[in-house]
DNA sequence: CTGAAAGCGCTAACAT
DNA sequence: ATGTTAGCGCTTTCAG
């Protein structure tokens, strides 16, 4: 392999000043449309590539995006959603000259990192509780943009799916099909998700009977010993609004275990739309690639200081009528 | 935010020179104890971190390691793979200062990129068919790990699973369970995970019938085509082996909608333990994280020019015996 | 519209 | 064991 060409052979070759080339390169007005058409041949014939690391030292820019998922996330919230959120981040990406460092974080560890002008901004994909994290970096001037509603509240920007009004289309749904005992198997209380899901069946299920909640921790498993929990409390339940997809499937095993028909006996609604079922899962859909792009899109956004952004984004959700409900 | 401290400030206040602060973060030898404490002490004092595009550009290297997935990748091989995998690869990295640089690569547009000395070494992670990236980077001289063995074969080092023997393990399964009709869902051609599992059935199956193969694309809705392909051919089949748990969910929807029961009428066994089911599968587990952290640690090798390195590694995998063979 | 020159903050010889 | 001196390859004033 051969020593990769600089900006200055470039420079040479196009007969110009490596000052024009940058230029060129950066797309800086008062470049005459010839200097610019040689540079741009210069530097396919040299197959020149700039190196970031100059660029960002000389240019006070890292060239750089954070995606920080917070470690237990990547565990525990359904895999399918940081997937197809990466999928949609990198999409709205594309073309820029920008890296998507990832970082999975350990609470507190990769807050002077990110603070240290690594990167231009982060996305901090749905943290849970109170975590520290946000407001240290918005404190510290960094652009960041949070993946789902920050729990705590405060200034920073997020972008999450509607979960409130897709658990109240999902409630209303199982409403609909006529079914008196309405469980919900909700998420942890530490993360807005779980939190909005369960305020949406609370409200769809005004005036009716509201003390059948179990709570799970977006596992299967969790949501086989959530499922366990409500069949002990309530043998005759007919329905349940579940959560997300990935609790429905240990919840169907319970069911199952137990001799419920699904949805004969009792009809089961899910969320998220991230897992094939036996029987096919009506579930609230969210579109996870979407969802990554708005939030690229918002964080390039705020970067840039545009002005008048709308401090969050709320994506809609669609029920999907399967076979279990 | 006041401005951050740089390395000269640091030297200031330790009372050393800046090339001394250097040796120390990086670990030199040939410093005194007592100096190494006083730099120490002032860069705590000063929440000096340093500046990685400069470290880049004076160091020749770039602290940076790429995770390549390819686009397709992202989306039809299971994702729960990709995010175990990430999970090591990231573990194995902890402590060090090296960022992880994620790239979805459509066939084509990260080579240049990569080949550009912006990262200091490659992991790629399962390609389909003859993928010429790998060979690329390798031919130019950039340390590469491929995360699952290449189609093409070729001289750069992979981690994969034993997808051989976990598939005989599992077919022998089905045959000690007196089963006499065992058909198999395999993966895609033009992946070696996919003929690997597929080879590791015909190799137990040897002496028997062998026809009953049908191909699937890592999707629950390509398990669902073949398993529904496969009933058409051989109504009586009494066993399936499917070469990924999410294809198997697929399976087991065809199968409970013609009437079949699991595993009393036909018996399945998965392979990647990724998913919950109903029945829970039997299946063949591989331990993704383990595989992460071998495939960083191998590249990590490869970088700092170890001798004597195996061209390749392959992981164990177990059989997990539950409910539906 | 273009060129010259001065760094960006660090590492790595080379001295001492 | 530590300090001095050059750059690394760009971007960016500032001239022209």
């Amino acid at each position: 392999m051969t020593r990769r060409p600089g900006i200055d052979e470039v420079a040479a070759l196009a007969g110009v000043s490596k000052s024009t080339v940058s230029r060129v390169l950066n797309g800086a007005p008062h470049v005459s449309t010839r200097t610019r058409e040689a540079v741009r041949r210069a530097v396919i014939q040299l197959g020149y590539a700039p190196n970031q690391a100059a660029r960002s030292l000389a240019g006070h820019r890292a060239n750089a995006i954070a995606l920080v998922v917070s470690e237990t996330t990547g565990r525990v919230l359904a895999d399918p959603f940081v997937a197809g959120v990466m999928r949609g981040v990198h999409a709205e990406l594309a073309g820029r000259r920008t890296q998507l460092v990832l970082m999975m974080s350990r609470p507190g560890d990769v807050g002077s990192y990110l603070t240290g002008g690594h990167v231009d901004g982060a996305l901090v994909i749905s943290m849970h509780g109170h975590d520290p994290l946000l407001s240290l970096l918005h404190d510290n001037g960094l652009p960041v943009v949070a993946g789902g509603r920050p729990l705590a509240g405060g200034p920073v920007p997020y972008v999450d799916s509607d979960n409130f009004t897709g658990a109240v289309d999902a409630t209303r749904h199982l409403i609909s099909l006529g079914c008196g005992r309405i469980a919900t198997i909700a998420g942890p209380t530490d993360m807005a998700v779980g939190l909005d899901r369960l305020s949406g069946w609370r409200r769809a299920m005004s005036g009716r009977r509201t003390d059948l909640v179990a709570h799970g921790d977006f596992t299967a498993q969790g949501g086989a010993s959530a499922m366990t929990s409500l069949l002990t409390r309530e043998p005759e339940l007919d329905a349940v609004f579940v959560a997300a997809d990935i609790m429905a499937l240990g919840a169907l095993q319970v069911l199952n275990a137990h001799g419920r028909r699904v949805p004969e006996d009792v009809a089961v609604v899910g969320f998220d739309d991230s897992v094939p079922a036996v029987p096919p899962l009506t579930t609230v859909r969210q579109d996870v690639e979407r969802f990554g792009r708005m939030l690229m899109w918002r964080l390039l956004a705020e970067i840039e200081g545009e002005e008048g952004l709308p401090p969050s984004v709320l994506l809609p959700t669609s029920l999907v009528l399967r076979t279990s409900a």
